[in-house]
RNA sequence: GCGCUUGUAGCUCAGCAGGAUAGAGCGACCGCCUCCUAAGCGGUAGGUCAUCGGUUCGAUUCCGAUCAAGCGCACCA
C-alpha cells in the first residue's frame, strides 16, 4: 500500500482543486523526526500562490483536512503535519511482511533481463588481497540486489591468467623455485619468486629480456611454457576457490584474459574496417579527442595487444553471448578513464549498447595511507584477514555465550560477515585506510551488531513456540505504541530501499537499513517486553518475527549470514 | 598542467529528489543485567557542515571559483 496516495489524497481535497496531484506529491516530504508526523507538507510555495503567510495556510489546510484516515493532522509553524493510522498501518505492514517471508521487498524493476557483472577478477600467482575483497563483495552484493529485483546477474570472474607478468613468473621460478615447495604453498611461494624478481632485476636488467622471451614462448605454445602456466593457473584456482568458498560467492564464469587471446584479431579488424585505427608513434591508435579522451592503445610499438584491446574482446563477446541489458564492471576507480575509453571505442564502432555498460567504481583501500602494492610486497592478504576474524569471533563465543551449539559455524559467520559488512556499510566510493582492528570490530555499527539483533528476535520467537503465529488475517497485529512505531516505518521502507540500492549499485543503501533496523529494535527491545502475556502479545510477536525476517533478508543481500544464535 | 573522486564532531561516516533544533558509531566520562542473549540500552561532552561567491522565500544539500587530499593522464592491468 502507498501510503503518500493517502496523504496526496486528503491534501487534494482539501485544496480544492487549487494545486495538482501531481504538484503536492513532489511538495510533500518526510520529517526529520517521527515526532513531526510521517509525511509533512510544506506551506511556502503557496505563500506567494495565495499572497499569505505559510502559517496561516498551514493551519487552513490542517482544519479542512479529512482527518478519518489518519491518529491526527496538524499545523506546525509552516507545515502539515500527518500522522498516519498506527493501527491499520501496523496490521497491514506485518501481514504482509509475514504472508511474503524472504520475498518481501521482491519488484521487477529488470524484466529478467541479462546483467554481466565483471568483478573480483584477481591475477594469478598473487595472493588475493583486501582490493580485491571490495570487488568481490560489492559484485556479489549488486548480483543479489540485481537478481531481487528481477534481472538476472551473470557474475563474471575475470581472472588475470595472462600478460608479461607470466613470463617474470616462469623466469623466476626456473631461477629460483622447485616444485615441492610451490606445492607446498602455491601462492605465497609464487608470490615470493615475483616479488623477488622485481628486485633483483633493478640490478639485472637483462632478466626482463629472459622474461620477455618465456612470454613469448608462451604464446607461440611452447609446451614447457604451456605446462608451467597451466600449472600455476590450476594451483591459484585453487586456493582462490578456498577465499571464495569462506566468503561464499559464486561465479558463472571464470574466463579471463587468456579466453580472448583468439578473440581479439576480430576486434582490430573490425576497428580497421571502419577506419578508426591510425599509427601513432609506431602504435596503433583510436583516436578518441571528440571525446575529450586520450586515444586508446590498441597495438604496441612491437605488434602487441593490449588491456582495452582484450576488454574489447571481452566487451563484444559478452554482449554476443548473454545479450545483456546491462554490463557491470565492479572495478577500482582509478580505472575510470580506461572503462571511459572502452565505451568510446565501441560506441566508435557503432555498438549502441555501449551505452549499456557501466563502470561500478569504488575507492582505494591504503595501509598506513599508502598505496597496496603487489610488486613491493605490501599487500594485505584477505585470507589472514578472515582467519584472524573468525578466530576473534571464536574468542568472542568463547566468553559470552559458551553453551553454544555449532560454535565453528557461527564463529565463521559472524568473523566472515564483520569483514564483509565492513566493506559495504560506506558508500563504494570513499577511500579507507585499513585497519584491523576496525575490520574485525564486533561492537555498534558492524555486521555483528545486525547478526545479534537478529539473534535475539529469533531467540524470543524459539521462547514463544506455544504461541505460534498462524499469519493467519484473524489475528491482529494492531501495535499503536511509540516504541514499535519506527521499527514499523523502516519495516515498511524496505521495498524503496531495494530499489535505491539497484538504481544506485549501491549496497552500503542495504547495510545502513540493516543498522537502522537493527538499532530501532534494539531500542524497541530494551524498552518492551515482548513475551509479556497480554492482548498485544501476538502483535509483538509478529514484529519480532517481521524484523528477524527483513534483517536476515537485508544480510543475505550483502552475502551476510544470519545465525540464529550466537 | 588537464581529468575523475573526495572535503560534515578528536577518529570513521549518515544526512534520499534544497526546507522545521545538522545525526550515528568509535574514543572519553557517567549510568542500566533478581526481567525475552549487556555483541545490548541510556546520558554527558564534542560541529563557523573546507573557504568565498551565486541561484532561491529558504542551501550541509544545486551552480561557479578557490584551497586541500587521493587517484589517473599512450606502449602495465
Amino acid at each position: 500500500m502507498n501510503y503518500k496516495e493517502i496523504v496526496v489524497d486528503a491534501l487534494y481535497a482539501a485544496l480544492e482543486g487549487q494545486l495538482e496531484r501531481s504538484i503536492i506529491e513532489d511538495a510533500i516530504e518526510n520529517p526529520k523526526s517521527l515526532a513531526l508526523g510521517d509525511f509533512a507538507f510544506p506551506a511556502f510555495p503557496l505563500a506567494r500562490i495565495f499572497k499569505r503567510a505559510p502559517q496561516i495556510i498551514a493551519s487552513e489546510i490542517a482544519s479542512k483536512v479529512d482527518q478519518g484516515n489518519f491518529d491526527k493532522v496538524q499545523a506546525v509553524g509552516p507545515y502539515v503535519n500527518f500522522f498516519l493510522d498506527k493501527k491499520a498501518f501496523s496490521n497491514d505492514v506485518l501481514h504482509q511482511i509475514l504472508a511474503e517471508g524472504s520475498s518481501y521487498g521482491d519488484q521487477d524493476l529488470g524484466n529478467n533481463g541479462n546483467v554481466t557483472i565483471d568483478m573480483s577478477s584477481p591475477n594469478i600467482a598473487k595472493p588475493i588481497s583486501m582490493g580485491h575483497l571490495r570487488s568481490t563483495v560489492i559484485g556479489n552484493s549488486i548480483a543479489k540486489i540485481l537478481e531481487k529485483t528481477n534481472y538476472h546477474p551473470i557474475k563474471i570472474n575475470h581472472l588475470g591468467d595472462w600478460g608479461t607478468q607470466f613470463g617474470k613468473l616462469i623466469e623466476a621460478y626456473k631461477l629460483w623455485g622447485t616444485e615441492e615447495e610451490v606445492k607446498a604453498d602455491p601462492i605465497n611461494k609464487l608470490l615470493e619468486y615475483y616479488v623477488r624478481f622485481h628486485k633483483e632485476d633493478v640490478e639485472h636488467p637483462e632478466l626482463d629480456d629472459e622474461a620477455r622471451a618465456w612470454f613469448k614462448k608462451l604464446e607461440d605454445g611452447d609446451p614447457e611454457a604451456v605446462r608451467l602456466w597451466k600449472w600455476f593457473r590450476s594451483e591459484s584456482l585453487k586456493s582462490f576457490m578456498k577465499i571464495y568458498n569462506k566468503l561464499g560467492v559464486e561465479f558463472d564464469s571464470f574466463n579471463g584474459e587468456a579466453f580472448y587471446n583468439d578473440k581479439m584479431d576480430e576486434v582490430v579488424s573490425l576497428l580497421e574496417q571502419k577506419k578508426l585505427l591510425q599509427e601513432s608513434r609506431g602504435a596503433q591508435i583510436v583516436d578518441l579527442s571528440k571525446y575529450d579522451l586520450n586515444p586508446a592503445l590498441i597495438k604496441k610499438t612491437d605488434g602487441a595487444t593490449l588491456y582495452i584491446t582484450r576488454d574489447l574482446a571481452a566487451a563484444i563477446y559478452r554482449k554476443r553471448t548473454y545479450n545483456f541489458v546491462q554490463s557491470l564492471y565492479v572495478v577500482g576507480n582509478e580505472q575510470t578513464n580506461h572503462f571511459k575509453q572502452l565505451k568510446a571505442v565501441l560506441k566508435e564502432l557503432g555498438e549502441e549498447w555501449s551505452d549499456d555498460i557501466h563502470h561500478i567504481p569504488f575507492g582505494l583501500i591504503t595501509q598506513g595511507g599508502k598505496k597496496l602494492s603487489t610488486r613491493a610486497g605490501r599487500v594485505i592478504l584477505l585470507d589472514e584477514v578472515l582467519d584472524d576474524a573468525m578466530t576473534l569471533a571464536k574468542k568472542q563465543i568463547e566468553e559470552k555465550n559458551p553453551d553454544l551449539k555449532n560454535k565453528e559455524k557461527v564463529a565463521k559467520q559472524v568473523g566472515v560477515g564483520a569483514v564483509i559488512f565492513h566493506d559495504l556499510k560506506n558508500e563504494r566510493m570513499n577511500n579507507f585506510d585499513f585497519d584491523l582492528d576496525e575490520v574485525v570490530r564486533f561492537e555498534g555499527e558492524t555486521g555483528p551488531y545486525v547478526q545479534y539483533t537478529h539473534a535475539r528476535a529469533m531467540s524470543i520467537l524459539r521462547k514463544s513456540e506455544d504461541k505460534a503465529l498462524s499469519g493467519g488475517k484473524e489475528e491482529n497485529y494492531q501495535l499503536d505504541d511509540e516504541e514499535s512505531w519506527e521499527v514499523l516505518r523502516l519495516l515498511e521502507s524496505f521495498s524503496m530501499i531495494v530499489k535505491r540500492a539497484v538504481k544506485e549499485y549501491e549496497p552500503s543503501v542495504v547495510a545502513k537499513y540493516s543498522l537502522h533496523l537493527a538499532k530501532s529494535f534494539n531500542k524497541y527491545y530494551a524498552h518492551t517486553k515482548i513475551l509479556k502475556n497480554d492482548e498485544q502479545l501476538t502483535a509483538r510477536l509478529a514484529l519480532a518475527k517481521s524484523v528477524a525476517s527483513v534483517l536476515k533478508e537485508s544480510l543475505r543481500l550483502l552475502g551476510v549470514q544470519a545465525p540464529e544464535e550466537m
